[in-house]
DNA sequence: CGCAATTCAATTGCGCACAATCTAATAGCG
DNA sequence: CGCTATTAGATTGTGCGCAATTGAATTGCG
């Protein structure tokens, strides 16, 4: 295959991953309306409820995410009365998140969700299972590819 | 299976597209630095070499963005020197973007990118060609499924 | 102990995504 | 032809994602 070509298939390939993930948040988008959150809110509620108070730098790491993004995300799930925020009382560097009565009893308005969603992708839980795993090793390679090149001079230049 | 598991499994599904796209995307990010465009200016650039010029709306369909996205991304592209945005003359209220010379010419030098893009995911072709197939049936399904729901009630409440 | 290095959050700045609104131009209908 | 509806694009506002910087607290080493 010549090079011209690979510029053709290499457009269909991250241009489907791209429109998928966009495709998934608009779908979302509409569900979570009713909750008040946005989907990348939602996300970081999802770890709240399964793991109750952690850390802003605990939450990262789960959600890959440094806290450029999460300050600001956290402000408005605070200033829509879902979390609190304390500086841990050991370490002043840390700060503590965890759910309010509100944001803990959210959660039982979001049990419809992922039903939902399933339904919308019109694929069966295996099917979906599947799809996860493979995406997780792509991540997993492509984040292993990043941190190569990125000590290098920019690569083969 | 109990609707918390759900609420779990859930989790992982849609987490594992967003983190898959953001991985893509940083590796896109080190590698498209020395060319001088971001990961969504490559996507318009990759359709301007394959099909020359066009207007902002026949671009938008093809990479599912609207004006809103587009104009100052256009804009960026053109005080880099790549693209020119004009009014067409037989329409005024529809611009022709096209590639100047130095645009075209950077086609060259994004020639190698989708093989080390290839190689950074750690897949084949044909293993790259399935999972694209099946993330494009899945964003196909779930923008059905966003227009269903988007003008009824906000769906089963 | 005292000072440098590290760690955790927050902030700033830039760009993308999308909804909503606005303006200008065109199309279409009576 | 004249008026309304539609269309194309730009603009505004909000929120996410990430790099880079800053500031405060803690760790660790001599």
């Amino acid at each position: 295959m010549r090079d011209e070509e690979w510029l053709r298939l290499d457009r269909q390939i991250c241009f489907s991953l791209h429109a998928a993930s966009r495709a998934f948040n608009g779908v979302y988008r509409v569900l979570l309306r009713d909750l008040g959150l946005t989907y990348p809110q939602y996300l970081a509620m999802l770890v709240l409820w399964e793991h109750g108070e952690m850390s802003v730098k605990q939450l990262g790491e789960r959600l890959r995410l440094d806290s450029g993004t999460l300050s600001p995300l956290l402000k408005r799930l605070e200033a829509a009365g879902l979390v609190r925020r304390e500086r841990s009382a050991h370490d002043e560097r840390s700060v503590r998140v965890r759910l309010t009565d509100d944001g803990a009893a959210l959660r039982e308005r979001a049990l419809e969700v992922p039903a939902r969603i399933a339904a919308a992708t019109g694929y069966g839980v295996e099917e979906i299972r599947e799809l996860k795993e493979r995406l997780d090793r792509l991540t997993t390679a492509l984040d292993a590819a990043a941190s190569d090149t990125a000590g290098l001079p920019t690569a083969g230049r």
